[in-house]
DNA sequence: CGACGTGTTGATCTCTCTCAATTAGAGTGG
DNA sequence: CCACTCTAATTGAGAGAGATCAACACGTCG
């Protein structure tokens, strides 16, 4: 049941703890809200099974999607206990969500501290994927954007499948999704993927995304591997 | 010493236990560099005083602030053990750094759950500024976008300053930094913040900022106070 | 006094948005 | 099996917010 991140590496004990303070099981299906922006009162939750997605909306409906939440994610960490929701959670695919009690955040850190660091260390990297983001949405033209996201969430998909290999990954997102997770307009978004995909370096197709060319995407999108990060400019 | 939010309410032993931990006192003078984007090993650091911010940039220069610290902040959560920093961090102003060994984020959990606990709630309001920004980025147009960074920066600067009332605040920053937080170009800055200035809604001078209509501010940014969110678009 | 960094402003230029239509599939009901 | 509907994907055209290019003003500093 747990090849999750979160769950990985723990003594018997620590998964009795985490069994403990789990309150239930959540199933929703395709495109449905599991906490509501200003919700108060919403419980923390992780991602069993399925894609989902943290957003934001102003008044007019303009929508920001934070990030995308796949198998293993942690949900709602961010709201102080007896807060609003400071976003909220939409999925993409049927998803089973895991909910633990309001103060299972702080049990946690107090009977394990093992466990406390992980999620104190998950929070972390959520927090640097929103930061990917951020550079991309605020200094990446619209092409840089889409090569970006599109090896982001494949490598994430695909480290989430045994069978990593030919067929592609799954890929659940509409295009308004992916215009909205990188501030673009729908339109505009639509005409860059197909410019992409008529270039050759990718496809999605029935819901599967396939790569065609990852090294031309990664150098459209300037990422650097694992390797160094970019030299400063020249000048 | 310790009025600020990390160290706020704690035991003497606690604060013992911070004081064991750190390696020391680390100052700068402005603008300089703290910690380089891609810098391995890079230590855990507390801001004490003064600001700064985390940055990132890709390999033709463009630059993309992440966030503004300011006392009291974390820096260096998000790198795992051992790896490559995700950004950089530069100062704004002199500013004085407490320095961590690179396990005292462990120890801190081990020792005292507490205060690990408090340090994941702290990195997840981290994560919810970047939130914020993101979204300002992705979807706020440019007026909109310099509304709301006025706003955010002067609440968390008055917060900082016992005289809290008029003169304003301390505004280190220089309208490139502006630029770079919001994912727009010098000069669009430039003539957005004289636009908004001459319509009376803040004024900066002599490294200060003076909010003029708050209100003002508050609709364009589409920023509701800590009341309910936005209504759905009435469409 | 010249060199620099920061702030201003005017004049283009262009990427991306908005508006409009059309196509393609999936699901429904007759 | 076929109209009818709805959502997602496409494409073209025109409009515009914001980018880029160029100068210039000001204050600080060696």
């Amino acid at each position: 049941m747990r090849s999750l991140p979160l769950f990985l590496d723990h003594t018997d004990e620590e998964l009795e703890l985490v069994q403990s303070l789990k309150r239930g099981v959540q199933s929703l299906g395709p495109l449905e809200t599991l906490i509501h922006e200003g919700q108060t009162d919403a419980p923390l939750y992780t991602l069993l099974e399925g894609w989902a997605f943290r957003y934001k909306t102003l008044s007019d409906g303009r929508r920001q999607i934070l990030s995308f939440l796949l198998a293993g994610d942690f949900i709602g960490v961010q709201q102080k206990m007896g807060d609003a929701a400071a976003h909220g959670v939409d999925t993409l695919t049927p998803a089973v969500f895991c909910m633990f009690q309001r103060n299972a955040l702080w049990e946690l850190h107090r009977r394990s501290p093992t466990m406390g660091f992980n999620v104190t260390w998950l929070t972390a990297h959520e927090e640097s994927m929103v930061d990917d983001t951020l550079l991309s949405v605020g200094r990446r033209s619209a092409e840089e954007r889409i090569a970006m996201m599109l090896i982001l969430l494949f490598k994430r998909a695909a480290a989430l499948q045994a069978d990593a290999g030919a067929g592609g990954v799954p890929f659940p997102l509409t295009q308004q999704h992916i215009a909205d997770g990188l501030g673009l307009s729908l339109v505009h978004t639509n005409k860059t993927l197909r410019k992409l995909e008529r270039r050759g370096l990718h496809q999605i197709s029935q819901g599967r995304l396939h790569m065609r060319d990852v090294k031309a995407l990664a150098r459209l999108a300037d990422l650097w591997g694992d390797g160094r990060p970019p030299q400063r400019p020249l000048v």
